[in-house]
DNA sequence: GCTAGGGCTTCCAGTAACTGGAAGGTCAAG
DNA sequence: CTTGACCTTCCAGTTACTGGAAGCCCTAGC
């Protein structure tokens, strides 16, 4: 199929799924014409980069999770191993956007536009350290517990 | 305090913290040596920009997002419309991370590093179309269910 | 006081990941 | 056979940083 198509089935724009082919994450094939020939595998790998990317991964980090698929020469272990890494990334990422989340939450529903100065939901921001940077020297009781 | 200590609190490396008051994301306070002068408010703001940035939001999606902080004068109704539209953003990227977990596990568990040609995973990954850019021409048949 | 070190400042240049636009070839429809 | 949609390459611009130079500030040791 065409790049349009290629590009309505998988969400990006195909300006950017020509520059994915031009880094290197795809090669689709081409047509008499010159055009380029996208196969539904293509498509796939296309629709990955579209959520992974959406989602906070790096071109390289996708490069990486894509190699998960169709690099047969991979061994079992050196797999394994990465996906177990990307699995853990991405459950930190659930756990973060669920704590975002809830922060927002909590903000629509206690404040409501009154003309306070500052956001008590900040408080509630501070205290979930979203399991980050291992060990960081901050957390040294840096908050009063004010209001 | 200074912005070494308002990087480290916020995961945000200085530069970026810069950066961003370039683009009026945050307006610290001075000391008399002309250092910038972070409160605890400033690094909260920070920390929610480093979590929101690392999700996926764009800047100008966090600048929207901060706006649910401090901007009093918005009106309530403003407030949580753009709340509520933003929790639909984060609620859709959770799915999104639930269900690419799902397909790097699976993955993990079926593909163990025999030489496939197709990896039996992209049924799955095509399955589910992730909410996205509606309607798309797309799940004609389009696999055989092979592997 | 003097100097070495680390942290801070601004400014300017470079990178990553697109994104827009020009100039032109291809192709089905009218 | 022309119009319009879609494709091509190439080059320039944007976003969101990131690195490095040049220089000020401040504490510590001699």
């Amino acid at each position: 199929m065409n790049i349009g198509d290629a590009s309505e089935r998988s969400g990006l724009p195909a300006k950017t799924i020509r520059y994915y082919e031009d880094i290197g994450l795809l090669k689709p094939g081409r047509s008499e014409n010159g055009y380029r020939d996208y196969s539904m595998n293509d498509v796939h790998r296309l629709k990955f980069l579209q959520r992974s990317r959406s989602l906070g991964f790096s071109v390289e980090e996708c490069r990486q999770l894509l190699s998960l698929y169709g690099d047969t020469q991979r061994e079992s272990a050196d797999v394994k191993a990465l996906a177990q890494i990307k699995l853990g990334e991405i459950d930190r990422k659930i756990a973060e956007l669920q704590s975002l989340r809830d922060t927002l939450r909590h903000l629509v529903r206690n404040c409501h536009g009154d003309a306070r100065p500052d956001c008590p939901i900040l408080d509630e921001l501070a205290g979930k350290p979203a399991a980050g940077a291992g060990k960081s020297a901050a957390q040294d009781k840096e908050l009063s517990p004010r209001h």
